[in-house]
DNA sequence: ATGCCTGAAGGGTTCAGA
């Protein structure tokens, strides 16, 4: 197996998204793709991609349902051992179309989208924190060669959003919120983003409201979280910014990781990303409100 | 003061997102 790139995108309806996802494909040829809120059923994502993506030689593993959710797993380096959805996982209040696994080039790939809490102890917001425990399980099992990627719906730390402030008494930053990631990745997965760049500004989602983007007020909650044989291959992590600019795009942007080729082999050098966030924080900002 | 955008379903508006 050579050198592989693994990608996540929450795409927020890959239906809308096609003008955009068809290019980023082709520009950037990722290995792997992570997909998250297609918001289609199997059958409607096959009739939409189902032949763009043979074209380009990916192998598609989609767990899908109509209007919300829906996670999918493109690979062009093999995909087998495909488990749809999270075993023992609870619902809300019936299991929802939030994470399926595969085994590609050697990797067992899992793409999730975990739910987002809506507000601190509600019942969505147990919801969240017990799919997290049953994630948890499902990568306990062989955690070594596994990466977890995908909308993680949490900001690991203070450091993950624009401004800390902002957040007090939102989802997303809660300390349950933070145990339960901290939890799997005690599991020994690594944060290869920020790994990668430890004290840079790095986001993944920025609200389509209120120039948001434009000012970089933003989160990173889009995460790849590599087992211990997958991080130390990891010759390169970024967000790809440039996916979320012009018109008609997601309110995220990909995750990109690039690692070396044989598990055996020497470690490259790092290389950068193309542009490399800015080390910079930005002033005082309040959150669009909720209703 | 504000759901400031966007997507989906469904129906002329509402919910969800983070």
């Amino acid at each position: 197996m050579g050198s592989v790139r693994i990608a996540t995108w929450n795409v927020n309806s890959v239906k809308q998204r096609v003008p955009r996802l068809l290019p980023w494909l082709d520009e950037r040829r990722p290995d792997v793709v992570c997909l998250q809120e297609t918001k289609l059923t199997d059958d409607a994502f096959a009739d939409l991609l189902g032949d763009e993506l043979a074209d380009r030689a990916y192998t598609v593993a989609v767990h899908g349902e109509a209007t919300w959710n829906g996670v999918a797993i493109l690979s062009r380096v093999g995909l087998d051992d495909v488990v749809l959805g999270l075993a023992g996982a609870p619902g809300f209040p019936h299991p929802e179309a939030r994470a399926v696994s595969a085994r590609c080039g050697g990797i067992r790939v899992v793409s999730v989208y975990v739910p987002n809490g809506r507000v601190p102890d509600s019942e969505h917001y147990q919801y969240k924190l017990a799919w997290l425990a049953s994630l948890r399980e499902l990568v306990a099992a062989a955690p070594e060669a596994t990466v977890v990627c995908g909308d993680m719906n949490i900001a690991p730390t203070d450091d993950d959003v624009f401004d800390p402030d902002a957040y007090i008494g939102q989802t997303h930053v809660t300390p349950p919120e933070r145990a339960a990631l901290a939890e799997l990745q005690a599991l020994g997965l690594c944060d290869v983003v920020r790994d990668r760049w430890p004290n840079e500004r790095v986001f993944t989602y920025w609200d389509y409201r209120a120039g948001m983007f434009h000012q970089d007020l933003g989160m990173r909650i889009d995460l790849v979280l590599a087992g211990a044989t997958l991080a130390g291959r990891v010759r390169a992590a970024w967000v790809d910014r440039q996916a979320r600019k012009g018109s008609g795009p997601s309110d995220h942007a990909p995750v990109i990781v690039d690692l070396d080729e044989a598990p055996d082999g020497d470690i490259g050098p790092v290389v950068p990303p193309p542009s490399a966030p800015a080390a910079r924080r930005g002033s005082a900002k309040k959150l669009p409100q909720s209703r």
